[in-house]
DNA sequence: GCCGTTTTCGGCCCGACTGTTTTCAGTCG
């Protein structure tokens, strides 16, 4: 999909036109434009085709045009022309946090310099001074912001975030001066991985709680201190921003600091056509300055006739606009799940006895759990030989016998072989309660040989779910290259699950390709591939992921009671023997 | 550059913090 080529062009435009210091609302217009088509769930050549471009949010006319230029020549003119004027080295002074495209244009326009090294040398070598607005300070400022570029500060995993936010939460909820806290950004939209972490606490004596903050013991050094707003790095790197707040402006102050910035725009400007003004202290009317609320944050949907609507979808991807129509999705949560359907055991690579995990599962409230151990072409972590997965079932099912209120399912996580076979034969298979197969080696054969390679096991009729479809490791390993469209449209002719693999650096599917699968009428599930029982809390990354891609409790199998459960796994089998 | 139950033109979210300034520009979220 070339979505995301034309996505990273629109955006390097905006750049670019920032540097030019062109109309900041062009420069959005090419922003937000970039975003719409990061999230895209279709085929941007797709839309091209059926003349549907200009119906995407943000693209009109010009934009269109741009996009079939792309597709058409691989070149957008307007793009190149603008890289022949800006040295590309000014986009990577931008990229510099602290450094703007003014002082970018300056540096450029004053001392030539085309890039961070330069710029480096420059200001160790003092030749900065005498440049307007740029004094020691500035400098110091700007050389962090180079070694912060240097040391490549990466997004964390959503799980990384969580538990470093959960540390600082707790502590900071321990003070008396605390009235109320709570996480905020893109950690409580819970993105698949997060950059700064933002908090947001309500008290009558902020400057107790910022000092308490600023000093904290992961502190590694303090970014920006004030009376409502403070931002410190921890030693690891990641910045932390803390924003205390009045009670009275909890509400809104928790909408602002949620975002997503697209989404607080668009309500900011509902708002202003119904002559409110939407900050973070509240909402007031716009002539008289008068307050008329802000202590919840469900008021500032309720003064825009709106519904609330749940942090994980505010991305202005539609969520306004469905619930503008009273459509939005009810959203599936963590208690819903009735059970995991991807855990390993100590048979295969696993940490923990069959009798360990039915143990942690009974304290989940679970009603089942799959045991889904590797098969033997994976012998490097451990992969059951076809007469172990035997013994192994029985062990299960005696296992079962003793078992009050949980349902160990006997389950696999098959190898999809180079071929495209499984590696284990049908008839062991049928044995099974439950068949993952997932592909785990030659992701580098090519678009192809991989989707037809997947398209056989989907047509497996033995074969439940499709785990960790995309092969992505966050960070790490790119995801390999399928047809989606086909493999969707083979998952739902053969009544074959895609799983949502909630292992923090997999998410996979992700939200994006979850809202496509609904929108096609897939069944999903969510397994947390566990290896350790504490991993069996991974559920909720899962869940989240779920609730970004719009999927409710119906698209999402083991919602279902085991006894729903097991009639839809061996529905297929039975049509087909 | 997009967008329209106040508009096809004239709007386009809003504020905190910093550093360098005597009232504000730049950057960030």
């Amino acid at each position: 999909m070339k979505n995301f080529e034309i996505a990273k062009i629109f955006a390097e435009i905006a750049d670019l036109l920032e540097i030019k210091d062109e109309n900041p609302f062009r420069i959005r217009a090419y922003r937000k434009a970039a975003q719409n088509l990061e999230s895209l769930t279709r085929d941007i050549a797709e839309e091209a085709e059926n003349g549907t471009l200009e119906e995407i949010p943000g693209i009109g006319k010009d934009l269109a045009k741009k996009i079939e230029e792309y597709l058409g020549s691989g070149k957008v003119q307007f793009y190149e022309r603008l890289k022949g004027e800006i040295p590309k080295g000014l986009l990577e002074l931008v990229a510099i946090p602290g450094v703007g495209p003014k002082t970018a244009r300056l540096l450029h326009e004053r001392l030539n310099i085309q890039g961070i090294d330069e710029l480096e040398k420059m200001i160790r070598e003092h030749k900065l001074k005498g440049l307007p607005g740029l004094k020691e300070k500035t400098e110091e400022n700007i050389l962090r912001g180079i070694q912060l570029v240097k040391a490549g500060r990466e997004r964390m995993h959503l799980g990384t975030a969580h538990s470093l936010a959960e540390g600082i939460i707790s502590t900071l909820n321990s003070l008396p001066e605390v009235e109320r806290i709570s996480p905020a950004g893109s950690l409580r939209r819970m993105k698949e991985t997060v950059k700064d972490i933002d908090i947001l606490v309500i008290s009558s004596r902020p400057t107790k709680v910022m000092e308490v903050f600023i000093n904290l013991p992961l502190v590694g050094e303090i970014v920006a201190q004030g009376e409502t707003k403070s931002s410190i790095r921890t030693r690891e790197g990641t910045q932390v921003d803390l924003r205390v707040v009045e009670p009275e402006s909890f509400g809104s102050a928790l909408a602002y600091f949620t975002g997503s910035k697209a989404h607080n725009i668009h309500l900011r400007e509902m708002a202003r056509k119904r002559g409110l003004k939407i900050n973070e202290y509240g909402i007031f009317k716009e002539k008289s300055n008068k307050r008329i609320a802000g202590k919840e944050e469900d008021e500032i949907y309720r003064v825009l006739d709106l519904p609330f609507i749940p942090p994980e979808i505010r991305e202005d991807l539609g969520e306004i606009e469905a619930a503008q129509k009273g459509e939005l999705p009810s959203l599936v949560s963590l208690e819903q799940i009735r059970g995991d359907l991807h855990i390993h055991s100590k048979w295969s690579d696993g940490a923990h006895s069959l009798k360990e995990l039915a143990e942690a599962a009974r304290k989940m409230r679970y009603e089942y759990i799959a045991i889904t151990d590797h098969s033997q072409a994976l012998w490097i972590a451990g992969g059951l030989k076809e007469e172990d997965l035997l013994r192994q079932i029985d062990e299960i099912r005696a296992l079962n016998k003793k078992l009050n209120n949980l349902r160990l399912l006997a389950g696999t996580e098959v190898d999809i072989r180079g071929d495209g076979k499984l590696d284990i034969e049908d008839k062991v298979l049928a044995k099974l309660d439950i068949v993952v197969a997932a592909i785990h080696t030659g992701f580098k054969q090519g678009k192809e040989k991989l989707t037809k390679r997947m398209i056989q096991a989907i047509k497996n009729k033995y074969v439940n779910v499709i785990a960790h479809p995309s092969g992505r490791l966050l960070g790490e390993r790119e995801a390999y290259e399928l047809d989606w469209e086909e493999i969707m449209r083979q998952a739902r002719r053969n009544n074959t699950a895609l799983e949502i693999n909630a292992y923090p650096q997999r998410l996979d599917l992700n939200d994006i390709r979850c809202r496509r699968a609904k929108e096609l009428g897939l069944s999903l599930t969510i397994g947390t591939d566990a290896h350790t029982l504490s991993q069996l809390s991974m559920m909720k990354l899962g869940v989240a992921t779920a609730r970004r891609g719009w999927l409710e409790k119906k698209d999402i199998m083991n919602t279902l009671h085991l006894s729903q459960l097991i009639k839809k796994l061996e529905f297929r089998r039975k049509g087909k023997v």
